[in-house]
DNA sequence: GTGAAAGCGCTAACAA
DNA sequence: TTGTTAGCGCTTTCAC
């Protein structure tokens, strides 16, 4: 009959406010909208909504976000892509559950969804391989990095999986960006024997490997073939279009909110770290056969919006 | 004192919460997340934080969202690119203050801040200009779009101030896309006579752009000059660099914000549209002297995360 | 000036 | 089962 509660005072009363925490790094870092998107998804399922704050790497902003949070009754907390911290005292005071999506850097810790990097990278690999490719170098993100470590690792255990032994220079560590692609592609191709194929750690430096190549005169996927990561949005509108494995930044934010649903209700959850894998996207820069790339999804809203407006869909 | 007071009993006596409710038409469009980013730097000026909900676009879910808003009595709200609402009549009777921010279709709406396309065009073709180039085509956006619309008036405008003629052929309307920007490009090459210069509508084609200039075994900026618009973070990653006009999500977002603040305190502001205009980022795809070059800005929080973890600035 | 008390809208506990 | 009431933590009002 048209009654609306009203939730400040069922929050007061029951101290539930169905509301969570959602502490980012930084709005603005590239898996951090699909992560939120994806927390949010399912938090919609059990009616709760999220408030974010950026702590902008700050020790000192996300600790007083904590707080901020703890004044506003949040239920949980999810921290985002948050760089460092150790829950603070005042958050375990507080006893309210909370979950660490795709920490990047820093010992692993408890209650934490992660990407599964190694198994990614076997996907990514085992691609290669079904083209005939043995010959496979790999350009390597910053052992800073959690994942540019696992990827290395799976790249390893898949070459001597298939009994391959990794060549001298056939692996090189670079820094996730364009440039340094495009660097270690010109290094890697004076190299002999001269891979036949290349796993590139990330889509930023697989562009720069395909510039790199081109400017040698040599042809993507015809005389080297590409596999990358990340599954950025440009990498399907790079040409040729780059077959990548994606980071499940959606699927971890879906995750990740409901493990703390968990929490939330009481029971008790694993404490190691979740890993999600991500998905090989086939597109052209390995050579597969046609008939075997990935169909694409538009992006989320583009039809609708076409339905709505009668404009095409956007690649975003 | 170590106090710390309960806003949620605040609240409920003084009928403000501190929050406003964000409504997006999806957190993954991609200036979604920097307009919330700037609504969200605001309110943290002023004690605020931010609830976000998806509509997808979906009228049903809008309302149900402004709704749900409600509920949690939020002192105001903010609709950012929302395709089509008019306010419901359940949010005018609640009498809360809201903005619109980067509407995309429709008639302009009172309250609302957008893009002042035109203007920025005019930053484009006056660089343009500038260059010594006279013969300037323009690949428009879909006509269905309000940005579309702004940005062929400014290059119309712009070349009857320079009194130049705008030759047959020159004007051609595609759809945001990268093989949008390729098809009508190549018909432009095909002109007589041939455009020296190619105003772009947005990033994404200008991509598109770029490629079928190369295969057409031109150069980029020696035989034709690319300016485009959006500011897209892969526009400096595109060789050559692209020159571009920003689409100032960011401010955009802080102005919304900003203006709410104000309804929020009482003070009567003006009901016409807020026109923000972007900047002009001079890059390579014009053949501008490099000593002219915008300096680029290191991305939101690389250099932090750079300090914090020796790992160098990434760009997103 | 200081201090006590009422009441915001709800739910949980208790009484009938 | 149904109905009544106390009280969550704050601010505002009103009495002193």
């Amino acid at each position: 009959m048209e009654y609306k509660p009203n939730w400040l005072a069922r929050g007061m009363r029951t101290e539930r406010t169905n509301t969570i925490g959602i502490i980012a790094d930084d709005l603005l870092s590239p898996f951090t909208p699909p992560i939120i998107r994806g927390i949010q998804d399912f938090l919609r399922t059990i009616d709760y909504l999220g408030l974010i704050i950026n702590s902008d790497w700050d020790p000192d902003l996300e600790r007083e976000a904590i707080s901020t949070l703890l004044g506003r009754s949040v239920d949980g907390m999810i921290f985002v892509e948050s760089g460092h911290l150790a829950p603070t005292e005042e958050l375990e005071k507080a006893g309210k559950p909370y979950m660490f999506v795709h920490r990047l850097f820093g010992a692993p810790i408890q209650y934490s969804v992660v990407p599964d990097d190694y198994a990614g990278t076997q996907l990514a690999m085992e691609h290669l391989f079904s083209l005939g490719h043995r010959c496979i170098a790999h350009i390597a993100g910053p052992s800073g990095w959690h994942s540019a470590r696992r990827r290395v690792d799976g790249y390893v255990d898949s070459m001597h999986q298939h009994g391959i032994a990794i060549e001298a220079g056939w692996m090189l560590e670079s820094d996730w960006r364009y440039e340094g692609g495009f660097a270690a592609t010109q290094q890697l191709l004076a190299t002999d024997p001269c891979p036949t194929a290349i796993y590139v750690a990330n889509d930023h430096m697989a562009w720069g490997t395909v510039e790199a190549i081109r400017a040698a005169g040599l042809r993507v996927p015809d005389d080297v073939a590409i596999v990358s990561y990340d599954n950025r949005s440009f990498s399907r509108v790079l040409r040729p279009k780059l077959t990548t494995v994606s980071l499940p930044a959606y699927e971890m934010g879906k995750k990740a909110a409901e493990q703390l649903s968990l929490k939330l209700q009481g029971e008790t959850v694993a404490t190691d770290e979740v890993k999600i894998c991500g998905t090989l996207y086939i597109r052209e820069s390995c050579g597969a056969d046609p008939s075997l790339r990935t169909v694409e999804q538009p992006d989320v809203g583009t039809t609708v919006r076409h339905q709505l407006t009668g404009v095409p869909p956007v690649s975003n």
